[in-house]
DNA sequence: TTGTAGGCGTTATCAC
DNA sequence: GTGATAACGCCTACAA
């Protein structure tokens, strides 16, 4: 860079480049790109003006043209999650392994959000999005003729889905509740009307239950909904936890409660994120395969950016159970 | 957008929406930007347009024109970390409310990383920088025309940085233990070679252990540092990790040694994110001001951005102190 | 009040 | 091998 008076900051361009080189633009650009014929003493005397200059490429100028911004959108509702944390955290390692990178939006839960989201990164020409968001579905994800993958969370018809055997994992923490004795299971999720995967964890949680004779018994995510619990099922010895954080919260009610844990209640929840094994390592739990789902995410993105065809819209990801000491 | 072909997707732009409401590009653009004269029957002509045909305004080219690109990049070791998860998303949030977007990075704590981002950074031509990872002086940050705060780091001489008040924090914790009666306090934190704030709050461990007669002891982060400490100091009786899932892994062997807390051993921690303290709300710890630290970031990366001049570079923001059951 | 023309920084096509 | 030149989609002087 340089100065052309005390305020303004003049970018070093192409053309500096081709001047101080003492050749074209063209010439320039084609030994960057490693395109055409070039005689060494040339593609030299480029590689050092660009070094003297220290020259950037403007990926904005190359975007306009390539009509590639090789950047992809990421619309979860928070960074401020264990599970989107480390989600967030491999989706962006893998795009930057493959020359991307990620636009972060952070939704929130909101329609409202992800919609202006959604608009947003299309008017900055992403080349890609994956989205996450804890919405209903948003028609808006229709009518995009736009490379799109949801993760845990159906998007539109044709859309593909990744997420974790959901209803394998509800099944395995209901089933290590009854194995473990106990009588008066409840299962505590979110909204049903949320088109998610997750509600299968719901399903398999009612199917095992009657499988095995058992009242089901949802608790929906709401104010106070886990004192609600406890006061309106004082005889209440399992709970299976939609996510982790609920489990916590439910663990910390019943310590004042002085309900013993495992004894009294046995508690499992669902993610198994590496800050929750850190923080909070005696909870058993579903643990997802985040690493994979990211994996997975992207080489489906990828796929569609590069217009190869694949059928499969639904891909269940294996879990894992953790038994810990809380069951 | 309409199809050319069965494979290529055309983007509606500016031409197209003239052409429909029977006016210039100049007036079209005019219209979209609010800028000089329009007759209040042109305007509705071109909004219909847009209306009709969907039309999203294509930023890239946008960007080009104006030179800016309202495109804010974050360098952090990484968003699988409650205390990072959750700066990020304040900081996308206000940058959202802002008209910001923001382009993640996470460096994992390699220099090599954070170079590159850098520079891919500068080529995408983002608008500023906000910092945090954990590197040691990358000099590359010196010789930026690119408006830059570090948090919780010192990029360079004249950069901002802003934190939590560190030192204090660290005397809080430290002035905590003692209190409690503890005799051999020991500290745990990262590699002083990590130019960070951070490193206050082992100064003030040090201060304030030797202002009690005590002698202080730091341990560093590495392989199995937490069963060394252990074996090496069986009559430790106050740890006082430097984050908070440090101390959770402190808790965690301390449990496996029958070690009993609060009882034998005390323990705070530093941090006090949202997912701390609802995953392991027992621990004691200081809370760092997170969004506090996230705003005040942001509004020094504005001022830079608008050219405003600011001479303050260091930024303590207060901690706060929770006391809770592990001490 | 509206349109024409030129340029933002890069790349690709076509000459030479 | 290399260099003009015309895009990419948008915005703003300057004209009319």
């Amino acid at each position: 860079m340089r100065k052309i008076n005390e305020n303004e900051i003049q970018k070093v361009k192409l053309g500096d480049v081709a001047d101080k080189a003492g050749v074209s633009r063209t010439t320039v650009s084609r030994v960057l790109n490693n395109r055409g014929y070039i005689s060494d003493k040339t593609r030299q005397k480029v590689h050092e003006a660009v070094e003297l200059l220290n020259y950037q490429p403007n990926e904005i100028a190359r975007s306009l043209f390539i009509k590639k911004t090789y950047i992809i959108g990421l619309i979860f509702p928070t960074t401020n999650n264990p599970f989107y944390g480390q989600l967030i955290f491999h989706l962006e390692n893998i795009c930057e392994s493959l020359g991307y990178r990620v636009l972060l939006c952070n939704s929130q839960g909101r329609e409202d959000k992800e919609k202006d989201y959604l608009k947003m990164l299309q008017r900055h020409q992403v080349d890609g999005i994956i989205a996450g968001a804890h919405n209903r579905g948003i028609e808006e994800y229709n009518n995009q003729h736009l490379p799109l993958v949801g993760i845990d969370r159906y998007l539109s018809k044709n859309i593909p889905v990744v997420s974790s055997d959901n209803y394998d994992g509800g099944k395995k923490a209901t089933r290590l509740l009854i194995d473990k004795g106990c009588k008066q299971i409840i299962h505590i999720n979110g909204s049903p009307s949320l088109e998610t995967p997750a509600n299968l964890r719901r399903e398999a949680y009612e199917d095992v239950m009657k499988e095995n004779q058992f009242h089901p018994r949802t608790y929906i995510i709401g104010d106070n909904i886990i004192e609600r619990l406890f006061d309106e099922n004082p005889n209440v010895d399992g709970i299976f936890a939609s996510d982790d954080l609920i489990a916590a919260n439910v663990i910390r009610e019943a310590k004042r409660r002085n309900i013993n844990i495992p004894g009294d209640l046995k508690v499992i929840g669902y993610d198994g994120t590496e800050t929750t094994r850190i923080l909070l390592p005696e909870l058993s739990t579903i643990q997802q395969p985040v690493k994979e789902i990211a994996d997975l995410a992207i080489k489906l993105l990828m796929k569609q950016i590069n217009g190869e065809s694949e059928s499969q819209i639904e891909w269940k990801l294996p879990i894992k159970l953790i038994k810990g000491e809380t069951t």
